[in-house]
RNA sequence: GGGCGGUUAGCUCAGUUGGCUAGAGCGCCACGUUGACAUCGUGGAGGUCGUUGGUUCAAGCCCAAUACCGCCCACCA
């Protein structure tokens, strides 16, 4: 640009924000000046966050993009405040999920399993993966202008979190709070792993309920030949170990009925219907099945077998307290090794524990002649077998609540298996007294329920995994086949090898089978020894390899390693200086549906190594929902990719609208469109639609493609894509920010700095920056308190309708005047100014651009203090204004030009005037308010095209009028040649009818003794002065309805 | 079964410790476009705050009951 004036820059602005070329240079703008970077500097506070990092399965959702957007709103402010603010990103390698989508592209695209390929050319494709789309994650994330300090990006299975982890497990296990048993765990046939209760959800799927039959071994005269047993799964049948009856079946249903009858004596209407119903149905079965259950009870006693079908065993009748005589026939089939129930009753019977099944989900030779089958086969043939002995008495049909995984969507079957679990008494209750102590904060309130909830049930944690991508655990173990080998090994292990020093430590796991003579026929070792190693590639390893140890296969649980992102990340075990200025980091931001998952296992973990909590407040943000209440998945199509709405409407949009939806509630309902791609028509999303591979735009009829495109017709044709109107607010108000910065920047020709004197302003003016500056206190507390939505409806409010459609429009007058035009332009540039600095961290983009625009052309600007503007708005400080510029006797005083504008507009409006029709109006009021708005009649001439001819008590009154009463205030339009008395009468009348019934209203209420006795005097004398004022106006509204009516 | 949310304008949502006439955006209606912005401007219509009862001088807000919607946890041989 040879001649830079502010005029010629100016000119060369467009009309409209061209986002997509800013986004990418100002990205770069602040990533090559370091701004994201965070160094340890002790002059300056620290504020630190850490990502929740993001799996590498695949590109990010909506909800990454409202977690992102609310961190990076933070960490912004907080940069601009002076804090040393760090934002660490990363990702996780997300254990299942990921091993999962790579195992079925390898199946999709080669046809072959992992199996196929082995552990390690398996790892080294999801790597390969994994490269991939962290790449494209941390892209999605720079594009929504997030301000992470990338240089430090972590990976939770790189070598750094490798070695947190490693150090952690040894220290557990050294502790022995990690220990080996054996459990039921689910197991998901078809990625053949064990998964935790928490990667299971329940379906409602159709199934049956079968009642077997089983014979009585050889029954006494009186005894039944059968018992039955009812069953959804019955193919387990052929591991059953026992049949259990309840010891006291009479004393159980006593309790029944007398709880059913405590609940009735406090039920609501409702509820009593039903438990009358319950308590009948209890009723009937102390006389229906009591004898029987109490005879089958004394068989129990008797120890009396009963013989299991197709497998030829006997099996024993036992008392257990499990089974509940109010349910079913009353007795229950005992399955040991596949179900969670029968697995606790055969431990307290010490029954064997047959597993039957194979980790691929066919039986195994445990099942006899149905070994090999897949278990929906034997199903089948299990019944069949069954029915043609006749010892199926009865098939129900009936809903079932059937587990499933939540990785592969198969079902779940409880299995058998050695598994690792992490001690959880100890550490939950640190966890919990972290919280109860006020040491870490939950932001709602509410959550912190869920928390200690699900904490104090302090289940062990299962930790291990039978993946191969993952953190593998650092033990290897050896049998041995008596307490003689044991002892040597254990003596050559300490004494030798110096084994539990600081770097690796044993632990003796005796058989879980005390039975001597059954330990042995069931082929069982004596024990098993565990060597944990604390340091990769410790030489330890091949010397105890050589003893013939072999190293566990077992993965651990993804969240083992992300319990430990905060510190991990910052360099822990090793006692870095980041370590100690950035831990414990100021807050999480994250979901609710991983407080238990991952918030509650971090803080405890935290505690564990560093002795300290690992942040000192976790925010907790809503859901995203689509319009119908359902959570956005890609699999019901509802999902809105946050790169289509940057792509349509902007990053600073997707941002703004995030955070104007961050409210306290749980869930953020946003109704989904698709766009037309021919015409850009916005067409409702519906459950219908959405799944359609195509639809056709019923705007243009042409058609257009969905993410269920599959046909090579439907792929030819281009791609709708799928957004929300509720990202158009955020779009249009950036839109009114970018049009008012270009109209202020292109008055800023000729621009001089120079301080503005205090004679020098005007109402305006102090209104401008009263509001300013409590606007500032205000945004400041909400993010203080993330509310989000709070401050970014206070920006949207005060940047629209007082600093756009009021200062600015003002100062068109002031501008225009060269007298006026130099103290205008330094108050518009320091407005605009301190504007854009509140804006920043909601909308990062637009306003670094017009900072960038702003800066030249003034690149010098302030308000009593002249100061070169900070190079870049990402380094410019939060807190400039005073907050004594706040006054409210000033925003009064403006509200009242503000009301007698209103209503002239209006007037004007109900008159049905042009815009450029010229209208004048004399106002009645007191002198003091007369200075107050002769100041101001510039500004109804531009704003409303309204001429004063005259102003204070004594006006002569125009006729034929339109007036406007307010408070001490009475405005009269001079209607001659202009009016429609028709319409001002109705508007008069329409006034006259609101301020009749306000003053019934306050007129009853001081007519009320126990008002005026009881509320506060403030609220009383507010009434009164609303009293007075209403009946003043009202004075004056019936004599202008006269004056009126006596004119017609 | 236990817990947690929600129900305010046609739609999506605000509404601080109870206190003047319950607000916004979108949509709708009317008018308006040669200089910041039609992604705009000005004005307007539109609400018995889910229902019932209670506390209070005063309830969208507090209490109790109830209905519906949603989420989480547990359990169902």
């Amino acid at each position: 640009m040879a001649s830079n004036t502010a005029h010629e820059i100016a000119r060369q602005i467009p009309t409209r924000f061209d986002f997509e070329s800013a986004q990418k240079r100002l990205y770069e703008l602040w990533q090559n000046g370091g701004y994201f970077r965070a160094t340890v500097n002790h002059d300056k506070q620290p504020f630190t966050i850490v990502i929740p990092p993001p799996n590498v399965t695949g590109a990010l959702h909506l909800g990454h993009a409202l977690n992102n957007t609310l961190q990076d709103i933070l960490v912004r402010l907080r940069r601009m405040q002076g804090f040393e603010a760090l934002w660490m990103p990363g990702t996780d390698h997300a254990g299942i999920a990921t091993q999962a989508v790579v195992e079925r592209r390898l199946k999709e695209e080669e046809g072959k399993t992992r199996h196929d390929l082995g552990r390690e050319k398996l790892v080294e494709l999801i790597w390969q993966w994994k490269d991939q789309y962290e790449a494209r994650i941390i892209s999605q994330l720079k594009r929504m202008g997030c301000s992470c300090d990338w240089e430090r990006t972590r990976f939770t299975l790189d070598d750094m979190c490798a070695r947190a982890v490693r150090h952690t497990f040894f220290d557990l296990f050294e502790k022995g709070l990690i220990y080996r048993g054996k459990r039921l765990v689910n197991w998901d046939t078809y990625l053949q792993t064990a998964v935790s209760d928490d990667e299971v959800f329940n379906e409602t799927v159709k199934g049956h309920f079968w009642h077997l039959k089983y014979p009585v071994v050889s029954p006494q005269p009186g005894e039944p030949e059968f018992v039955v047993v009812a069953t959804t799964r019955p193919e387990t049948m052929l591991g059953d170990t026992a049949v259990a009856v309840h010891p006291e079946p009479a004393k159980a249903l006593d309790k029944i009925q007398a709880d059913l009858e405590d609940r009735l004596s406090t039920a609501s209407k409702n509820e009593h219907a039903s438990l009358l119903i319950q308590l009948e149905a209890v009723n009937q079965r102390r006389i229906v099945m009591l004898p029987q259950l109490e005879q089958l009870r004394d068989m129990a006693r008797a120890g009396r077998m009963l013989k299991l079908p197709l497998m030829e065993r006997e099996i024993p009748l036992i008392c257990d307290e499990w089974p509940k005589p109010e349910l079913g026939s009353g007795c229950v089939k005992i399955t040991p090794a596949h179900d969670p129930n029968d697995y606790e009753v055969a431990l307290r019977h010490q029954l064997e524990m047959i597993n039957i099944l194979s980790p691929d989900g066919s039986l195994n030779v445990e099942a006899g002649s149905y070994a090999g089958l897949p278990l929906k086969s034997a199903r089948k043939q299990v019944v069949a077998d069954l029915e043609s002995l006749d010892l199926v008495a009865q098939v129900e049909e009936r809903e079932i609540e059937l587990p499933h995984s939540d990785r592969s969507k198969t079902p779940i079957e409880p299995f058998l298996a050695n598994q690792w679990f992490v001690k959880m008494d100890q550490l939950s209750q640190s966890a919990m007294d972290a919280v109860t102590d006020g040491a870490v904060r939950i932001v709602p309130q509410r959550y912190t329920k869920t928390y200690l909830d699900w904490l104090s049930e302090k289940r062990d944690w299962p930790v291990s995994r039978q993946l191969w991508w993952g953190h593998q655990i650092p033990v290897w173990s050896k049998a041995v086949a008596d307490t003689q080998e044991q002892a040597s090994m254990v003596k050559e292990l300490t004494q030798s090898l110096k084994i539990n020093g600081t770097s690796a430590a044993i632990q003796v796991e005796p058989c879980e089978e005390a039975n001597e003579q059954k330990r042995v026929k069931l082929g069982l070792p004596w024990a098993t020894i565990h060597v944990a190693i604390c340091n990769q590639d410790d030489p330890l390893e091949k010397l105890i390899e050589a003893l013939g140890f072999e190293r566990v296969e077992d993965v651990l649980d993804t969240w083992f390693s992300s319990a430990l992102w905060p510190h991990s990340t910052l360099g822990w075990p090793s006692l870095t200086e980041d370590l100690e200025y950035f831990y414990p980091t100021s807050t999480l931001i994250t979901s609710r549906d991983i407080i238990t998952l991952w918030v509650a296992r971090m803080v405890l973990m935290g505690l564990n190594n560093c002795g300290q909590t690992p942040f000192d407040e976790v925010y907790i943000h809503p859901k995203i929902l689509d319009g119908y209440g359902e959570t956005m998945s890609k699999s019901k199509g509802n999902g809105i990719d946050p790169l289509d709405v940057i792509d349509k409407f902007g990053a600073d949009a997707l941002r703004f609208g995030m955070a104007y939806l961050t409210t306290e509630t749980q869930d953020v309902r946003m109704p989904v469109q698709f766009e037309c791609p021919h015409c850009e028509a916005s067409i409702e999303q519906t459950r219908k639609n959405r799944e359609l591979p195509r639809i056709s735009c019923p705007k243009c009829s042409q058609m257009f493609a969905t993410q269920w495109a599959k046909s090579d017709e439907d792929l030819s044709l281009p791609r709708g894509l799928v957004l929300s109107e509720r990202f158009e607010v955020a779009r249009n108000f950036c839109n009114k920010l970018w049009n008012a910065s270009r109209f202020s920047i292109m008055h800023l020709e000729g621009f001089k700095p120079a301080p503005v004197l205090d004679s020098n302003l005007r109402l305006e003016d102090r209104w401008i920056l009263s509001r300013l500056s409590t606007v500032q206190q205000l945004v400041t507390t909400d993010l203080d308190k993330y509310r989000f939505a709070e401050a970014s409806r206070t920006l949207y409010d005060f940047a629209w309708d007082e600093f756009c459609s009021f200062y600015v429009e003002i100062l068109k007058d002031r501008l225009g005047d060269e007298k006026q035009r130099a103290v205008a332009q330094r108050l518009l540039a320091f407005s605009l100014d301190q504007l854009l600095r509140l804006l920043h961290p909601v909308i990062p983009f637009i306003t670094e651009e017009i900072w960038q625009l702003l800066s030249h052309a003034a690149p010098q600007r302030g308000l009593d203090q002249i100061a070169e503007a900070e190079p870049v708005l990402i380094a410019a400080h939060w807190n400039v204004l005073d907050p004594d510029w706040q006054n409210p006797e000033i925003e009064s005083q403006f509200a009242k030009f503000q009301n007698v504008l209103a209503g002239l507009r209006e007037i004007r409006a109900r008159q049905n005037l042009g815009p450029k029709t010229p209208v004048e109006f004399v106002v009645r009021c007191s002198d003091q308010n007369r200075r107050l708005l002769e100041s101001m009649m510039a500004y109804f001439e531009s704003m409303a095209c309204a001429t004063c001819k005259g102003v204070g008590p004594d006006v002569a009154i125009p006729m034929p009028n339109a007036t406007i009463t307010m408070s001490e205030i009475d405005v009269f339009v001079n209607l001659t040649g202009l009016i429609d008395i028709a319409a001002e009468m109705k508007r008069l009348e329409k006034e006259q009818q609101r301020l009749t019934n306000l003053v019934a209203t306050n007129q009853g209420k001081l007519n009320n003794p126990s008002f005026t006795d009881r509320a506060p005097e403030q609220v009383v004398s507010q009434v009164r002065q609303s009293l007075q004022e209403a009946e003043e106006q009202l004075t004056s509204l019936a004599r202008a309805i006269s004056d009126l009516a006596s004119f017609e």
